[in-house]
DNA sequence: GCCAACGTTGGC
DNA sequence: GCCAACGTTGGC
């Protein structure tokens, strides 16, 4: 068995919440299916963040994601990839009804509305990052070690961000 | 469009 | 429980 490599530190299970601490996160939307823009142009700024089935990015939502929290929106699969939002959680887990319909995309026979196997979560948009802050320059950040995003293989849609790269990001965002 | 990396599935 | 096959993700 080889050793698991250094680049690998998941944070699968995060501590528990200190009274009024506010958690960060990183959401990945492909824009042509939902972007940044489309969000300003949602009702009351919100959308319900459905369609999430993968174990991981449901754990977080579901169990560690609470009103108030704050989370980059980022475009992956575009030109450029990166983030282009700042976005707040506005509603706390609750059942992916989309699970549930047969016509939708995102159907999933296996989840039972008497015991949902997939949850989502309500996001409002709080300001653009305009022009998309990319993926590119993220790299060249000091101070993003062991960020989940930048490392090779990463897939999750939806990560935790520390208060520290969080931080740093926000700060190389408005001094750009 | 390519393809490496990943998560899930299912045979055994 | 192992692990090969498969489908998906997402940067490039």
């Amino acid at each position: 068995m080889a050793a698991r490599p250094a680049t690998k530190p998941l944070v699968s299970a995060l501590p528990p919440r200190k009274a009024g601490e506010v958690r960060y996160w990183l959401l990945k939307q492909e824009p042509e299916a939902f972007s940044f823009d489309d969000l300003l142009r949602a009702p009351k700024r919100t959308t319900c963040w459905d369609g999430v089935r993968n174990y991981q990015a449901r754990n977080y939502m579901r169990d560690h994601m609470a009103v108030g929290d704050q989370a980059f929106y980022y475009h992956s699969n575009a030109e450029p990839p990166g983030i282009a939002g700042i976005c707040e959680i506005v509603r706390a887990a609750y059942p992916d009804h989309t699970a549930f319909d047969p016509a939708d995309d995102h159907f999933d026979e296996r989840s039972d509305p008497d015991a949902p196997t997939w949850y989502m979560v309500d996001v409002r948009a709080l300001e653009a990052v305009d022009p998309v802050f990319p993926l590119e320059t993220l790299r060249t950040l000091p101070g993003l070690d062991g960020m989940l995003l930048l490392q090779r293989g990463s897939r999750l849609s939806v990560q935790p961000v520390t208060a520290a790269h969080w931080k740093r990001i926000r700060a190389a965002i408005a001094k750009r």
